[in-house]
DNA sequence: GTACCTTGTCACTGGTCGGTGACTTGGGAG
DNA sequence: CTCCCAAGTCACCGACCAGTGACAAGGTAC
């Protein structure tokens, strides 16, 4: 440890290697003894401070964004909802794309157990029933779609391009395309 | 081995326990010592007839079926587009939640570089042009759609799906019934 | 028979893993 | 100052890991 003896601040070294160590390596490549030679302190600490590993994936899930938080494009404006809908999957996607952490928690919810896991799925949760809740609040939902099951049919496609696509302009105009056209057709009529 | 010295049953055994193995325990859990022993032989033979774990990994992208092998529905029949591109996906989606081998094989691609990932996307990739260009000759594509970037859309959405969604009855519903709605509201003008 | 090659067994190394108990050091309260 | 507890260090354990070299056993060609 650099600075004196400060429980909340070795804590928070903790919690940031682990985040630079999964970002880098993923989940499952953290273990005890590199993530107590990461922070710089003996491994005895991450037993006392979060009573293992999982306890360290907990606090993160706790504490970190581990699913994009995007912004609602446009309230009152010009945008229709295919188009707030279009943009709010991109958004999505351009962050995972760009947050190696969001990545790598992405892939741990697929990988087994992991409290990681768990959390990112809660707040991935989280986040699409407030988009939800927002796009209905502004916009008119034809009967006919389902726009939950909607949205997580494109989040899903969209996170699983970036879990394994490798990042292409090509790619890019691709998907953007390809969402383009999906929302047009359903919520255009 | 039950059997007398017989080097291609051995690598059949081997191949036959590792498959075993990573429907049970995924990729990441198949190691040399617990496949010798599922297998019933020594581990030294994995390394002479495979050269190590990315050999039998290899082998085995090389050897079975690791992306479902779905067929076109109602050739000539009366089927559409949108109605034969929606049974496609359906299909995939139902072979591999039935199959555990080819879940953790698609875990597989999003989990790090190994072999077997990459024959999963060779395979996924192989049977994706047989579908579209089967398709192309069956039916008409309006010029708007790109039939390759949505049976690539939906086939993601429903692989991840697969991956991370309990395997419910209301969950094979909801996703039966939004696929269809993509695939109408782009392919019936 | 014998010689030879392949198949399979065994024992071992060096290293990493998670986890724990015994210890030292620092800082604040009285 | 002294006392005491929390913060941090160190050494160690048993288990598992991948990989290797030496050897035994079986089958086959001659």
């Amino acid at each position: 440890m650099a600075t004196r003896r400060d429980r909340f601040e070795t804590r928070a070294t903790i919690l940031q290697s682990a985040a630079e160590l999964i970002a880098a390596h993923g989940v499952r490549a953290l273990g005890v003894n590199v993530l107590a030679e990461a922070a710089g302190c003996d491994k005895v600490l991450i037993y006392r401070y979060f009573g293992g590993l999982d306890g360290v994936l907990e606090a993160l899930g706790a504490e970190r964004m581990l699913w994009p938080r995007v912004e609602i494009e446009n309230e009152g404006g010009g945008a229709s909802l295919s188009e707030a809908l279009q943009s709010v999957v991109l958004e999505e996607w351009v962050s995972m794309w760009g947050d190696a952490l969001l990545l790598q928690a992405a892939a741990a919810e697929l990988g087994g157990n992991n409290a990681l896991g768990r959390a990112v799925a809660a707040q991935r949760e989280e986040r699409h029933t407030e988009i939800i809740s927002s796009l209905r609040t502004t916009h008119r939902v034809p009967p006919y779609v389902d726009l939950d099951a909607l949205l997580e049919l494109l989040s899903a496609a969209v996170t699983l391009f970036a879990l394994r696509t490798p990042r292409t302009p090509q790619a890019w105009r691709r998907i953007e395309k390809t969402i383009g056209m999906v929302a047009r057709a359903l919520l255009e009529s």
